[in-house]
DNA sequence: CTGAAAGCGCTTACAG
DNA sequence: CTGAAAGCGCTTACAG
């Protein structure tokens, strides 16, 4: 009548078998008679014999087998539809993915509002994403961890260089004849700041001054900062975007005012995801996936130094 | 000299106490003197003595801390690069992890190029994309699944209703008065299938043919298709394509050849992704995290009836 | 409040 | 090959 589960010593009783025979007969077999092997199984699949995990690993030292290792990546993002809207994190899930092949490790995805306090069990490894420096700190002091960008003192990170894709960004349109250059930066983030730095740097060198504005990596506000821009210097041959979706409300923009991409501006964005090749348009790759990966290799072996900085590379499309 | 994990024995031994007391010191602390709470604790801190979890899972009864229940999400697909490339993915994960928000169940991501086999202890449950019958059905004998358009009999499966959404699609571009339209439709799989029926039928119904092309939801080739259907009736008003894809090739194509969207021609896309809304493109949109959301909702509570079906609408944007 | 003891369900030397 | 026994690390009635 009662209805608890099923334990080894029924399976063993059933099967009139000691516990130890009936444990050797269900693992691997060996030192058990073919007979005793046969029967034992044959019980235990009748009755739905499931070892009981944590008794087997507290027996064994070995961890159990449904407690497989797992890496986290925590995402902190207030917008609950970021993975969606951001190509970002699809990319690093595409990077964590590849470079977890084969390794017998689970992959955790935590998409938070606000940094979560430390719970349960330390997981083998975290990657932090927007994780302020307070928290991330927090997390240091349980399991390994790496964040993508720089966070926290002490706790290893991973970075595309920004600053050298913004100079490579600049380069491009210095190199291929462009001279009344125009900009539609980010907000006031290290990352849209760091761009913007090595565009500026570049241009300086080679003598040009930018006309440029502020954006928040939005489409609507980078179109309207464009068409700022053309009322300012309508004579604009090249328009730099912080980021692909940006270059996307430039392009429109563009279209709009009637100017052909790429005779008449040049516009380059800055990300390389699907988007950009979707839209035929150039842009300075970051290596998100690459990112993503080195930190996973970072955490399944913490021996490794930790990449810091990444190379971006420019991706010439159709629109310069 | 030993560099074994310290145990609740050896902080009983070096506070004094015996293993029961620092047992109940270190959980809750009640039945227990505030003097040896507290030195319990101190030691226990200063030791870096962390529980055994499966010995404490054992112990109770209750499940370890650190084996939270899971929800399993599996792509099988064989572009490892998949999560890039494709919205749908990250806009399934956004709305699984909405619908997850506040339940204590992990959400792992598994991407493989091939079904994997039924390996250790089945998760709390399972949402299955791309998966094939046969392993479908094999999962389906272990734990909940669910799956994310029609799978094997029997597997319960949520699905956008493609053919209503050609419908809408072939619905909009009569009703704006376009009368010469083309279309560039998906590869021979049963969701673009079901998008190009709606679409053929609800045209038909309005007395007009349609000049169609076959695609693969890739950019180059819709590029392809659209030049090729520009040239087979160089008078054509609008192209619908069978993903936002498809539609950002379709649009270069136009724009090449002097073509102005909407003024000229209309374009409508599917999907709804953020590619849509960075692009200005109307479009289908597809509500995959409300699939997911649902997905996940089915496997909480199976006692809810799975969804089936979720409408598609139609979003109007520049480029119709 | 405190401790000796039993027990959670399984594995594995050890003897036979 | 087989079984009695000890043990994995912790918790919790039970007595005191």
């Amino acid at each position: 009548m009662e209805d608890r589960r099923v334990k080894l010593a029924d399976v063993a009783r059933v099967a009139g078998v000691s516990r130890a025979s009936a444990s050797r007969a269900l693992n691997g077999g060996y030192g058990v008679s073919a007979e005793v092997r046969r029967r034992v199984r044959e019980v235990a699949d009748r009755l739905g014999f499931e070892p009981h995990g944590a008794a087997r690993a507290l027996a064994t030292g070995r961890a159990s087998a449904g407690s497989r290792e797992r890496i986290e990546i925590v995402i902190v993002d207030p917008d609950p539809q970021a993975l969606s809207a951001k190509p970002f994190y699809g990319r690093v899930l595409t990077g964590a993915a590849q470079a977890l092949a084969g390794h017998d490790v689970a992959l955790e995805l935590k998409l938070v509002p606000a940094p979560p306090s430390v719970d349960g069990d330390p997981p083998f490894g975290r990657i932090l994403i927007n994780m302020p420096p307070l928290p991330a700190a927090a997390y240091a002091r349980h399991g390994r961890n790496i964040a993508l960008g720089a966070s926290a003192p002490g706790v290893p990170f991973v970075a595309p260089d920004n600053r050298g894709g913004g100079h490579q960004a600049a380069a491009h349109l210095v190199t291929t004849g462009r001279r009344r250059v125009g900009a539609v930066f980010g907000p006031d983030t290290p990352c849209a700041r760091e761009r913007q730095d090595g565009f500026l740097r570049m241009m300086a060198g080679a003598g040009l001054t930018v006309v440029s504005a502020h954006g928040d990596f939005t489409r609507a506000t980078a179109y309207a900062a464009a068409k700022q821009l053309l009322a300012r210097e309508p004579r604009l041959d090249a328009i730099f975007a912080a980021c692909d979706v940006s270059a996307m409300g430039v392009l429109q923009a563009l279209r709009e005012a009637g100017r052909r991409v790429p005779d008449d501006v040049a516009v380059v964005g800055f990300d390389g995801s699907a988007l950009a090749d979707a839209a035929d348009l150039s842009s300075i790759f970051m290596p998100a996936e690459e990112e993503a990966a080195s930190a996973v290799q970072h955490l399944l072996d913490p021996a490794l130094p930790p990449p810091a900085r990444l190379p971006t590379a420019l991706t010439v499309r159709g629109s310069s």
